[in-house]
RNA sequence: GUGGGUAUAGCUCAGUUGGUUAGAGCACCGGAUUGUGAUUCCGGGGGUCGGGGGUUCAAGUCCCCUUAUCCACCCCA
């Protein structure tokens, strides 16, 4: 009878005691992002489903069954399942290309997908990434990456690997998946059933198959690098030197193959190996074509997306979360009884309008359990008037971490808490 | 989408082969001289046992359905 609501399935509250940690991911992100030039951007939250189906790619599960879509009469709009595609039409729009083609942006928000919840994969995650719009210079790829690499370090995460690779362009990648097919399709028979539906969806996904059987039948497969054209193998040698030039040793992983289409040339995942086999904390690449793709002007571009569930998981299982306390007041006010109550308001008041945060008891509770009250949380000041003070025109101001007090009169009360503080 | 586990107080969990008023620790509230936070001691509030249905004299316990969550698969930032 009675209905009791919950979240929506695979979605949480980020409560008040969890914010600590969430704004240190997001004070993190803006600040690197900052410190390399990239400003943040903020498309909407919906956009038009076939931006997402043009830039994801057709037979992705994202698009296929992950989306949350809304009909509105003739107009079917989606739910971003991921960052880059609404960035690049707001590039477009905005015209950029024209007036101002490079352009360095990030997003931090949430992303959906409707997919079956489970640890660190939610159907409302939240990701942090940049795209840098209008230029293919290797250095803004090994740029992004150190970014990317710099945002785990910030946070205290050490032993991770910046794995990359390349995926060609367009020919490389259509003689390299011709190259896998031929190779694949005489032994296919022995390939587990999962790996004979990914040889027609994208037989790349092949190559990565967990099933130990089918990475022996892999071996010895054509390797990408093998099929790049002379400009790209290039690209990706300088990419490489950039990487050195910025203090990173590259660590090439031909067995890289990001699941979005729209990749191009440099692909990259950053890997904490701690956390075994799902380890990939990060993932991004080039994508050269897609802001053509999607009606603009042929411009090229790289960036990278960072989900922050796997990351907080990781923090928080390398206790780098501990410490991280909710924010409180600076000031507690106590009233040494129900007589003060108009005087402890005042006084709240005045300390606010100073600039000074400022709660107090609101319960009538005892003298003692405001006391209580104050010590508990993360509070720097009680400040304790009883009849005595009132009658004085003074305060009590006590500093609660070093247990000291001093007598202060009410009107000086806001400058000496703030030249101590 | 497939397979499996779990669901008892705000939190972490006990609860025998079905059998009286469902427990503990932590947390919360009050008190131990109505002017000072810890520890300790005493006391207190709080659960329609996730929800619905069924079996039974009797269900937290057994069965079915449902919702959520976790794990693996699928997929993937």
């Amino acid at each position: 009878m009675k209905k009791s609501y919950q979240a929506p399935r695979g979605m949480r509250d980020v409560l008040p005691e969890n914010m600590p940690a969430w704004q240190r991911l997001e004070g993190t992100a803006r600040h690197l992002a900052r410190l390399f030039g990239f400003s943040e951007v903020r498309p909407p939250l919906m956009e038009e489903t076939t931006l997402f189906t043009r830039a994801v790619g057709e037979v992705t599960d994202i698009v296929e069954k992950e989306m949350f879509t809304l009909q509105k009469g003739k107009t079917s709009l989606s739910l971003r399942p991921e960052g880059t595609a609404g960035v690049v039409r707001a590039y477009v729009q905005a015209g950029y290309a024209k007036r101002d083609p490079l352009q360095r942006m990030y997003y931090c928000g949430p992303m959906f997908r409707y997919e079956r919840p489970q640890k660190g994969r939610e159907r409302m995650f939240t990701q942090f990434g940049v795209e840098c719009i209008g230029s293919s210079d290797p250095r803004l790829d090994a740029e992004v990456m150190d970014l990317a690499a710099r945002f785990f370090e910030e946070l205290g995460l050490t032993g991770l690997e910046v794995r990359m690779n390349s995926m060609g362009d367009g020919e490389d990648r259509d003689r390299y998946r011709a190259a896998v097919t031929d190779f694949l399709r005489p032994k296919l028979g022995e390939f587990c059933e999962l790996c004979q539906s990914r040889f027609e969806r994208n037989v790349l996904r092949v190559l990565d198959c967990k099933n130990p059987a089918c990475g022996e039948l892999s071996m010895g497969a054509p390797v990408l690098i093998d099929y790049l054209g002379e400009e790209n193998r290039a690209h990706f040698e300088a990419v490489q030197s950039s990487l050195r030039d910025l203090g990173r040793e590259p660590c090439v992983d031909t067995g890289i193959v990001r699941g979005l289409d729209y990749y191009t040339r440099t692909v990259f995942e950053i890997h904490a190996p701690a956390i075994g086999a799902r380890s990939a904390l990060c993932g991004g690449g080039r994508y050269d074509h897609l802001v053509r793709d999607l009606g603009g002007p042929d411009v090229p571009a790289v960036g990278f997306a960072i989900g922050f569930s796997g990351t907080l998981i990781l923090l928080e299982q390398l206790g780098l979360l501990e410490g991280l306390e909710r924010e409180a007041p600076e000031v507690y006010v106590i009233g040494f009884s129900a007589e003060q109550k108009s005087e402890v308001l005042k006084v709240a008041g005045d300390l606010r309008r100073g600039g000074i945060s400022a709660i107090y008891d609101v319960d009538g509770r005892s003298f003692k359990a405001q006391m209580q009250a104050a010590g508990k949380g993360t509070h720097k000041y009680a400040v304790i008037l009883g009849d005595d003070e009132v009658e004085r025109g003074v305060v009590q101001l006590k500093d609660l971490g070093a247990k000291s007090q001093i007598e202060v009169p009410r009107d000086q009360l806001v400058e000496a808490i703030r030249s101590a503080l």
